[in-house]
DNA sequence: CTGAAAGCGCTTACAG
DNA sequence: CTGAAAGCGCTTACAG
């Protein structure tokens, strides 16, 4: 469906102040509209770029330009709506002023909210954000970073699939700034911002079974992430300061893949294996949604205790008991940016030495409903 | 908390690479490890910068470079894990291969979604996103439009706050490839991806009176958006259908500000002037959550009809009755992308005149659960 | 008070 | 078969 010639004509003066604010210059096989550059203006006022340049940047004064060609230059710039390269300008400081973002899937939740405050937190800097999704897949995270570092972003805020570390280890080894956050390498000194993963669990089931339940199911995926491995220990460690064992048929593990259909398969096998299991343990949010389906699908009422890493706004609703160890976003995303930049800084400043790497563990606040 | 020194001393051979593969070059007052450019990789093989431009682009045998010079420079730019610097490349072709959107508040499901299909549509036609998130500013939407032209993205997707249409105004003026989407401004000739708000709105109202529902209250917002008006005409046309009119104490809008507490205060209002009302139709999905904590919170149950236009996940399992409109995500990204590369692609041909501007509607898929 | 020139890292038309 | 040169749009040290 095409809007009609109608609709476009309606724009006679849009189309006149075009005529004065753009100039046509032939490129490459083609004529297109450009914005206009120094030189335009320069041109037009029979000044040199440099005139120009320190004119429009600030440094009229200082640099002695006289007020008269000053105004002419301010004003004929208002009047073009000049707006500089900043292309031009990236490449010759070196500096683009952007950073990039990579999470596993901006369609979490999740990772969306943290975007959020990490966009506004990059921009109070002055910095814009890049974002990428790598969808959990290896090769699509590398070539983000290849393509994020060659289009020369200032430095990299990632929570990384985590299969591979080659990345990682050439970022390190080209001292290019990064940052990991709510996953990391234990093994790599790298700067990272975590959440307290083992306590806040061990808090969540300790409090489980300080309210009485004995048969909690813990439901988990992705083990090789040493995040979800310290989430399985405060489990345990729950388990243990009880003096309890938890049955084994109570482990329930989401292989990657078809989350919906294997959560399925995992839950099936735990309440045939413990069919008295009384709480359920997520050690990440995703599942508690499709948690909630499997149950009204099956008519199995909620009357079980809860608790997971991380909420989702319905939860509590739902299964008003819901204990939620909250992620604490802002802080993660104000962490993050916060090295970051401080690491561009000190990359561009003087120093010789590495600045040492800096890794945050941020608390979650815990919140007991039951 | 930082790592010690012993975390990161295990990293001889990362450090010896670093050696072979940076440089240190002298740079406005600092001393950065850079990567290597075209000019290193010739001094070093004592071939130019052409020679080395043409290999490394693939057109060293078109150029007839020999295949001895060509096997030395890819060896070695392998060796150095030479990348080529975009901006650089961007700054000579006048295009940077990266497109920019803009949504509303990207801490929303439906534009992260949104936003995920758009950057796996893009990667796929190889551009990179910059994302940006508006908040409902139109301060900082404006500022978002001029940087991310000035950082030279080839086009921008945006679903504009709509709060002026300065910014709209003045990229058609300068023909600059833009598509709204989700919004648009239907008295201005752009490009727009948008759903069928009217209908959709009608179908949903209809199917609720026809299961018997006849005090349907209306949850809106932002009125000023054509968007919801449209939903607000597709409510109103399935009573005027039935022959019915609606009471008007079932209409209510959710002022800009603090939604939470506006919107108790909406739904008390309507409780309190049609205490029979017996079913909800929510006009954006925004609504339907907090609906769901309020009854909660005041022991309401849900014994209603509901229909919302977009759904978050749990919404038919807390009310098994939700009627939903659900928007088409992935066509929409589909959609507003292509025509977005469309338009990128017209502006750097042959054309003169103005490609036609495109308007799309799409449906949305209704599910009726009632 | 102002400008010519060099440089950021690419690409490519032109010359040999 | 290969290179010197100009240009993309900026900035800035240097010269006058």
């Amino acid at each position: 469906m095409e809007i009609g010639a109608a609709a476009q004509s309606g724009w006679p003066d849009a189309a006149r102040r075009w005529c004065r604010t753009q100039r046509i210059i032939s490129h490459p096989s083609s004529r297109i509209a450009m914005r206009s550059t120094l030189k335009d203006i320069a041109q037009a006022l029979n000044v040199s770029t440099t005139t120009v340049s320190w004119v429009l940047s600030g440094k009229g004064e200082q640099k002695g330009i006289s007020k008269a060609t000053e105004e002419r230059v301010m004003k004929y710039a208002k009047e073009l709506n000049y707006q500089p390269n900043l292309l031009a300008r990236s490449l010759h400081y070196g500096t683009s002023h952007t950073i990039g973002l990579i999470v596993p899937s901006i369609g979490d939740l999740f990772y969306s909210s943290l975007a959020r405050v990490i966009e506004q937190e990059a921009e109070k800097f002055g910095y814009a954000l890049m974002i990428c999704s790598s969808e959990s897949d290896l090769g699509k995270e590398n070539r983000m970073v290849d393509a994020l570092r060659a289009k020369q972003v200032d430095g990299i805020l990632m929570a990384p699939t985590k299969l591979s570390d080659e990345k990682i280890v050439s970022m390190l080894d080209d001292k290019y700034p990064f940052v990991l956050f709510d996953r990391y390498y234990p093994e790599l000194p790298t700067n990272y911002v975590i959440i307290d993963n083992e306590n806040s669990s061990q808090q969540l089931v300790s409090h489980l079974i300080r309210r009485g339940y004995r048969k909690i199911a813990i439901i988990t995926t992705n083990t090789y992430l040493y995040t979800m491995d310290l989430r399985y220990r405060g489990y345990c460690n729950a388990y243990a300061a009880a003096g309890l064992t938890p049955d084994p048929g109570l482990y329930g593990v989401v292989e990657y893949g078809d989350h919906e259909v294997e959560l399925e398969r995992v839950l099936d096998r735990i309440f045939e294996r413990v069919p008295d299991v009384d709480a359920f343990f997520f050690a990440t949010h995703i599942f508690a949604s499709r948690f909630f389906a499997y149950c009204a699908d099956r008519g199995i009422g909620l009357d079980f205790g809860f608790a997971a890493l991380h909420e989702e706004p319905l939860y509590s609703v739902l299964a008003p008991n819901f204990n939620v160890a909250t992620m604490p976003i802002e802080g993660m995303g104000h962490e993050a940016v916060r090295i970051l930049l401080q690491n561009i800084k000190n990359r561009s400043g003087k120093k010789k030495a590495d600045a040492p790497k800096q890794g945050v563990i941020l608390s979650c606040s815990l919140k007991y409903r039951d």
